[in-house]
DNA sequence: GCCGTTTTCGGCCCGACTGTTTTCAGTCG
C-alpha cells in the first residue's frame, strides 16, 4: 500500500495559521479566532508528528484541541485537504492575508484597503500610498500611511528573526557595559531571548535601578549604537549594529518580579496564567496580582513570590511556552534542570588536524580552564575531502599522539574519537577495526542531503545500528538560518538509538541547535540519552556550551538525561554492552 | 472553538500606545 506523502506540522501549523487570519479578515468571534492561534502554537510545540496523533487517537490531549479541530486536523492529515478552509479561501481575495504580515495592519484595515481600493499586496499597497489613492478613506491621515510605508520597507529588508547565537553576544556587551553604573540591579533579558528560543525577534532588557536617568543616558550612549528610536525616563529603545533591536526598561524595585515574568512570556503562558489566575478570584498585570473582590494590588519584587502566590512553583523561563508547565508546577512537579555548571566535559571538538584552527593541547588545556575532566577530540574522517579528514594512517598517529599528551598533562583526560562521515549508503567512512580502537565514536551526514525521507531515514538507522557507533551527530543536519534538515524520520531514530544504546547529541553550534528543542524533548521522553557537544573548530568556540544548555533545557531535560554531566568513568563505560 | 475547585453554558488576559477622534477604534506584545 502507497503511504500519503507525509504531511510536516509546520505545514498543518500553517493551515490552522491561515484559518485564524481568515476569520479575522471575517471579522468572526475573537475568541474563536484565539482557538485557532492556540492550536497553532501547541501544533509548533508538539515532539512527536499529528500524523502520529492521528495514527494513536491522541489528539484529544494537546492543548487547545477540541472535538471541532480534532475532526479538521483528522481530515487535514489523512486526506491532505480541509473543506472548511477551502471554503474559507474563497470567500476572500487571494493574497489579502499577506497584508496581515505588515505591521500596523490588522484585519480591520487589511478588509478596508481590499474592499474600498482593491488592494491585495504590500507592492500594491505601497503604490496606492504613494499614488494618493490611500489618503481618501476614512481614518487614514498621513501619519498612519507613512508608518505603513516605513514597515513595508523594513520588511524588505529582510528585518526578521536572527539566531540567538548571535543575539547573545550583543546582549552580554551591553549587561555589563550598564552594570557598571552605580546602584543599577537585576538587570537581565526577557522575552524570547530569556526563554533561549533559537531566534530572537528584537531584545528586551530589564533591570531596577534609584538612579533610571542615569542608566538610561549609558544606555543610548553605547558605541554600538546606530539609532535611538526613544529615550524617556524609565525606557528605551535602540537600533544596535547589524539592525537589532534592544528595548530597555529601569522600573522600580517591589514590582520588578511581575513586571520581568510579563516581559518575559511567552504571550500563551501569559494568558493561561491569567485564566488560571482569574478562576481564583485574582487578576494579574505587570504591576501585581489585585484581588478581585477587594480591588487591593500586591507588588511582587521577584518572579519567585509571584508564582508562590498563586499557588505554583517557579517556572524555569525555558518551559514557559503554553504547554503543560502550569500543571506541572501546580503538582509541584517541575523537574529541576541541567545547568551549564552540571557539564563535565565535551565530546566532540576539532583541532588542526582537521578543519579545526588549534591544537590538540590547546583544546584539552582550554577545556580544563573551563573546569571540564575530559575531551573528546572528534576531526572529521577522510571522506570529507574538503575538511582536510584523516585516513586511517592519520588517525592512527592522532590516537597515539593523544596517549603522549594524556602521560604529560593532568588535571584533563583526553578522549580519542572520530566524526566519522555516515555515506550515502549508510556505511561509515572507516573501518570498524579502527573505529574499535577509540574511545568514542560519533557519526555524521555530511553529504548527500536530499535523499528521500525513506533513504536517509534507513542510511542513518545504518549507521546507529554499527555496534562501533556511540553517538549520532547533529541528526537532522540543518543550519540556522538558511539550510533546511533533512528529510528524516525522527521518530524511527528516536527507536533505533533507543534500542542501540546509542547516544543522540545536541550540538550546541548556534547555527545548528540539532537536536532542537522539540526533538530533545521526545528523545528525553523515550529514555534516549543525549550529549551537548559544542562541535568546537577552536578554543574560543568550547564556550558555545551554554546554547546546548538551553535546547536541552527547553527539553525539559536533567542533568541525569545528558551523559556529559556524569564522571569520565560512566561516561567511557556507556553503553554498557 | 475550547473548557470546567462557580459552569456542559457562558465565559474567554490585560494594559499601552497611536492617531484620529470629541469618546474611541485598531493594533500590538
Amino acid at each position: 500500500m502507497r503511504k500519503l506523502k507525509v504531511m510536516k506540522n509546520s505545514e498543518v501549523a500553517k493551515v490552522f495559521q491561515d484559518i485564524a487570519d481568515l476569520l479575522e479578515l471575517k471579522g468572526e468571534n475573537q475568541f474563536k479566532i484565539r482557538a485557532y492561534q492556540k492550536v497553532v502554537r501547541s501544533i509548533e510545540h508538539l515532539p512527536v508528528e499529528v500524523e502520529q496523533l492521528v495514527a494513536e487517537d491522541k489528539l484529544k490531549g494537546v492543548p487547545g484541541v477540541g472535538e471541532a479541530i480534532t475532526k479538521k486536523i483528522t481530515e487535514l492529515v489523512t486526506t491532505g485537504h480541509l473543506d472548511y478552509y477551502e471554503k474559507l479561501k474563497a470567500e476572500f481575495p487571494e493574497g489579502i492575508s499577506t497584508l496581515l504580515d505588515i505591521p500596523s495592519i490588522g484585519p480591520k484595515t487589511a478588509m478596508l484597503l481590499s474592499s474600498e481600493l482593491g488592494i491585495r499586496s504590500a507592492d500594491e499597497l505601497e503604490a496606492a500610498i504613494i499614488g494618493g489613492r490611500v489618503a481618501s478613506l476614512p481614518r487614514m491621515g498621513d501619519k498612519i500611511t507613512e508608518n505603513i510605508l516605513r514597515h513595508i520597507q523594513a520588511l524588505r529588508r529582510k528585518d526578521q528573526r536572527i539566531p540567538i547565537g548571535e543575539a547573545l553576544p550583543v546582549v552580554d556587551t551591553i549587561l555589563t557595559r550598564l552594570g557598571q553604573v552605580p546602584g543599577v540591579r537585576n538587570l537581565t533579558p526577557a522575552g524570547s531571548l530569556r526563554r533561549f528560543r533559537e531566534t530572537v525577534g528584537d531584545i528586551d532588557l530589564m533591570g531596577t535601578a534609584n538612579n533610571a536617568s542615569q542608566i538610561i543616558q549609558t544606555f543610548v550612549n553605547l558605541t554600538q549604537v546606530k539609532e535611538i528610536l526613544a529615550s524617556g525616563t524609565t525606557k528605551a529603545s535602540v537600533v544596535v549594529s547589524g539592525g537589532l533591536q534592544v528595548d530597555l526598561r529601569i522600573v522600580e524595585h517591589d514590582c520588578f518580579g511581575s513586571l520581568l515574568q510579563y516581559f518575559t512570556g511567552s504571550q500563551q503562558h501569559n494568558i493561561n496564567l491569567r485564566e488560571r489566575a482569574h478562576r481564583m478570584g485574582l487578576k494579574l498585570s505587570e504591576y501585581g496580582i489585585t484581588n478581585l473582590a477587594t480591588e487591593e494590588l500586591e507588588k511582587f519584587a521577584t518572579e519567585e513570590a509571584f508564582y508562590e502566590r498563586q499557588g505554583l512553583e517557579f517556572i524555569p523561563p525555558e518551559l514557559r511556552e503554553g504547554q503543560q508547565e502550569l500543571e506541572r508546577a501546580e503538582q509541584g512537579t517541575i523537574p529541576k534542570l541541567v545547568e551549564l555548571s552540571d557539564i563535565k566535559g565535551d565530546l566532540h571538538v576539532h583541532t588542526n588536524w582537521s578543519d579545526g584552527r588549534d591544537s590538540i593541547e590547546a583544546m584539552a588545556l582550554a577545556a580544563r580552564d573551563l573546569g571540564y575532566h575530559y575531551l573528546g577530540i572528534a576531526d572529521h574522517s577522510g571522506g570529507r575531502g574538503i575538511a582536510h579528514g584523516l585516513d586511517a594512517e592519520r588517525l592512527k598517529q592522532q590516537i597515539s599522539e593523544i596517549r603522549e599528551l594524556n602521560q604529560r598533562i593532568s588535571g584533563i583526560h583526553v578522549l580519542s574519537s572520530i566524526e566519522v562521515d555516515i555515506r550515502a549508503d549508510g556505511s561509515l567512512d572507516m573501518s570498524d577495526e579502527l573505529l574499535a580502537e577509540l574511545d568514542i565514536v560519533t557519526a555524521a551526514v555530511h553529504s548527500g542531503m536530499s535523499q528521500s525521507q525513506e533513504q536517509m531515514t534507513k542510511r542513518v538507522i545504518r549507521a546507529i545500528e554499527n555496534p562501533n557507533v556511540d553517538v549520532l551527530a547533529h541528526p537532522t543536519s540543518r543550519l540556522l538560518p538558511d539550510r533546511e534538515p533533512v528529510a528524516v524520520d525522527m521518530e524511527a531514530v528516536f527507536q533505533a538509538a533507543l534500542r542501540t544504546n546509542t547516544m543522540l547529541e545536541i550540538n550546541a553550534m548556534p547555527s545548528r541547535l540539532d537536536l532542537k528543542d522539540i526533538h530533545a524533548y521526545r528523545a528525553r521522553e523515550l529514555g534516549v540519552k543525549l550529549v551537548i557537544n559544542t562541535d568546537a573548530h577552536s578554543t574560543e568556540h568550547l564556550s558555545f556550551m551554554r546554547f546546548g544548555i538551553g535546547v536541552s533545557r527547553r527539553g525539559w531535560c536533567q542533568a541525569q538525561d545528558i551523559i556529559n554531566t556524569k564522571p569520565l568513568k560512566e561516561v567511557i563505560a556507556f553503553p554498557a554492552s
